[in-house]
RNA sequence: GGUCCGUUCGUCUAGGGGUUAGGACGCUAGGUUUUCAUCCUAGUAACAGGGGUUCGAAUCCCCUACGGACUACCA
């Protein structure tokens, strides 16, 4: 037995990868290179009537987006494949088998309708109805049968599951690396369905054997599992194999209110749940995902990873290099953390004012020609350099630039009664006349010295000139230095959007 | 209902018996930017409640409350 850690990423190809499946992949990836171990990926599709087309696709592209690649999984055989428990149902049936030899599990032939029909009469008496310790000597199982009954109705084919058989009371001491020790009373678990009538395993036994096989060290698994983890030391126990450390993230909670975060939430919120954009092959309905709404995956992989784990420190920002480096397993918390939309939204700021900017040039260049405009990357450049510390996304650039590219259309009302007076007009018009059309070179500094010049000399007031000058120029009152627009408009652009401006306040005065 | 897990500012969190309970997001106010945003500075605000243990509990124990997960031939 290797010593080295192993751990493994273990979904369900049902749909979409949530995004605490997200973190729970990440904190994964994280342990075992921190411990120079190895990530595993693989695909638990024991479920055949929930199997969704293209979900094996969309969680592997999610990781790979995340930067956080699997070592061995589907496509990436290693030693321990296949990674895909459909393609290992011989194995399940050997160790199935093993279990029902040694005493330890057992046929049931109880019908589903037949197990519906108890749940309900134990309910109706305000009860619940649990198959095991106590109900399994009188139910329709093995343990009640003659070797000749069973073997009759093995070999006429009645349909059956194979259930574990749970001892009858025995304290089970369990422990967890972020919850320390859990006790609990094998009295009150039930016997739980190992291998379905379809022939396939249920989770419970398929995760025992191959996490056994393929030697998973460490299980980082979401809190939901927590409830079965005595079933599964107890499998361990059944089949003499040493269980490998278990670890129960906690769940990521709704923004407001209580329970987990679900796809509405997000909807409600404006936020995605889920890492990249989904169409579900069979509802048609798409979801958003991060990587389409224009986060970078640097965002929410920092987002993520502090939203229950934190190094002790003050650190905030993480790459994924600084996360393995300072990750830790024990520090993370037992209670679950509500999503922080702004919290998001201040990362994503960071990560963009810190994105290459040739990465964001080509980005803003598609938009702009999806616009019909056409202009060279040096500009561009010149623009997203200026404007990008107010942005929080590239979809954000037009709005912010977009009189980098075309003279305003319209005034901002409360804007243009501010800063355009009764004597505005001619004030504008001097300005054009003694600077503007005279100005060279036509420079950012060039043009900030003649005009403060220009102003002093007059005596007047700085906003008097600046503001309608603006106005002008973007059309309201945001925006960069005046200068620099002017600048990067050039001479004739800026005249052309003065004259304009002039005649249209001029006509409605 | 039962079992298990959890609970520090609105939110993410630091904190392992003695702290003015610290940081970050948000919010508010000032400053910078003759616009807007960025940025800087300051302010705001928390140990769920009750019992113990102790000279001393946010820190240890118990109870209560609240919250969550699980309770399928799903994972």
């Amino acid at each position: 037995m290797s010593t080295s850690v192993r751990v493994r990423f273990a979904p369900s190809p049902t749909g979409p990868l949530h995004i605490g499946g997200l973190r729970t992949a990440l904190y994964n990836y994280l342990f075992a290179k921190k411990n120079d171990g190895k990530f595993i990926l693989r695909i638990e599709d024991t479920d055949q009537n929930r199997f969704v087309e293209g979900a094996e696709n969309y969680i592997i592209e999610s990781l790979n987006w995340a930067g956080i690649p699997y070592d061995e999984g589907p496509g990436k055989e290693g030693n321990f494949g296949p990674y895909k428990q459909s393609e290992r149902k011989d194995i399940y049936v050997k160790y199935v088998n093993q279990l029902i030899e040694h005493g330890k599990a057992y046929y049931a032939f109880d019908t589903p309708e037949q197990l519906n029909q108890l749940r309900q009469q134990a309910e109706a008496k305000g009860e619940k109805f649990a198959y095991g310790p106590q109900t399994r000597q009188s139910l329709n199982n093995s343990l009640n049968l003659s070797k000749t009954e069973l073997d009759e109705r093995l070999e006429r084919g009645d349909d059956y599951v194979i259930r574990f058989k749970t001892s009858v009371s025995r304290h089970l001491h369990l422990k967890d690396v972020i919850r320390g020790l859990i006790e609990v009373d094998t009295a009150v678990l039930d016997d739980k369905i190992l291998f379905k009538s379809d022939g396939l395993p249920t989770y419970h036994l398929a995760n025992i054997v191959d996490d056994h096989l393929m030697e998973i060290t460490h299980v980082i698994r979401g809190e939901e599992w927590l409830p079965s983890l005595p079933l599964h030391v107890s499998l361990y126990e059944a089949f003499g194999w040493e269980p490998p450390k278990f670890a129960h993230l906690p769940l990521i909670l709704k923004p407001n209110g209580k329970g987990k975060l679900s796809k509405r939430d997000g909807d409600k919120l404006g936020i995605p749940v889920f890492p990249l954009e989904w169409n579900d092959p069979k509802s048609g309905e798409t979801s958003k995902g991060y990587r389409e709404d224009g986060y970078l995956s640097e965002t929410l992989v920092n987002t993520l990873a502090l939203l229950g784990w934190n190094d002790g420190t003050d650190k905030e920002f993480y790459n994924l290099k600084e996360l393995i480096e300072a990750f830790d397993l024990t520090r993370v918390h037992k209670g679950g953390a509500k999503f922080d939309p702004e919290k998001l939204k201040w990362f994503q700021q960071h990560y963009l004012q810190k994105a290459p900017i040739n990465a964001l040039v080509n980005q803003y260049k598609t938009i702009l020609n999806q616009k019909g405009i056409e202009v060279g990357i040096p500009y561009i450049e010149h623009v997203v350099a200026t404007i990008r510390e107010r942005a929080i996304f590239v979809s954000d650039f037009w709005e912010l630039s977009h009189f980098y590219f075309q003279a305003p259309e319209t005034y901002d009302a409360k804007a243009s009664k501010k800063a355009w007076k009764s004597g505005t007009s001619e004030l504008m018009r001097q300005l054009y006349d003694d600077v503007i059309s005279t100005q060279k070179p036509f420079t950012e500094e060039g043009l900030e010295q003649a005009v403060k010049k220009w102003i002093n000399d007059h005596d007047l007031g700085f906003g008097k000139v600046m503001q309608p000058l603006r106005l002008a120029l973007v059309g309201a009152m945001q925006g960069p230095s005046i200068f620099n627009i002017a600048a990067a408009i050039g001479q004739q652009e800026t005249e052309q959007r003065i004259k304009a401006a002039i005649s249209k306040f001029s006509a409605s005065n």
